[in-house]
DNA sequence: TCCATATATATGGGAAGGCGCATATAATTA
DNA sequence: TAATTATATGCGCCTTCCCATATATATGGA
């Protein structure tokens, strides 16, 4: 990959917000960023679709869910140019409030209901 | 700015070449960057002016010669995040090159001649 | 003042990209 | 097999963006 096509990636805000929700998590499936941003499921599976393609991020089935996360076979200066960006704006708006939707979804896969 | 403007803005290649030019030189102007580039005048000239309308850089004219740099006002999270960027992709190519042609140009302005 | 050089802007055409909507596929359960 | 839930995709519309070319402006010097 790239640098102008990572950035590219980066350049659109539904892609960078959920970005921001998968490193934060970990690992993210389609109907967690559909409630977090409150955008359509497909607009949401487009933009991840777009991703995959390029090799940012890698699926994984898990029943009828797919999780998305960042590709751990990314290129070195891709990582650190995303870990260190992720750590300069994790604080900044939309993604705090993203975040704190995505705490307050029910049934949300994976995730314990365990209080 | 946003972070989705500035990686729209790191996401044309010539704009970030220009960026690694000037971001190595601290400054650049219109025609080192044409020459290192190999690029028409205008074609540098438009993406200079667009990243100046971002407030991504900043010009200072010396006479004939336009120079450019990065804003020194730019937000923290977005300064902390180029010079990471920067620090990541350098020594990827064509940057690499970009820097040994401009290394090669003779007239430069405000770089003395002396031997 | 007039010219040469450096830089900026305007225009038009073509490609890329985002969106909404409807629909298709896939896995699960009844 | 049928129904349900989760996800993906095809399509048309519209906007954005890049480029090449032509032209305009600005500066310095004769």
């Amino acid at each position: 990959m790239q640098p102008e096509i990572l950035f590219n990636l980066l350049s659109d805000s539904t892609r960078l917000r959920c970005l921001m929700l998968i490193q934060a998590e970990e690992e993210a499936c389609v109907c967690e960023m559909t409630f977090a941003l409150e955008e359509s499921q497909p607009k949401i599976s487009r933009h991840l679709a777009l991703m995959r393609d390029a090799g940012l991020v890698t699926a994984r089935r898990q029943g009828t869910w797919m999780h998305y996360r960042i590709d751990p076979q990314l290129a070195p200066w891709a990582n650190e140019s995303l870990r260190h960006v992720f750590q300069q704006v994790e604080n900044l708006q939309p993604f705090r409030d993203d975040r704190k939707r995505l705490e307050q979804m029910n049934n949300r896969p994976g995730v314990s209901a365990c209080a």
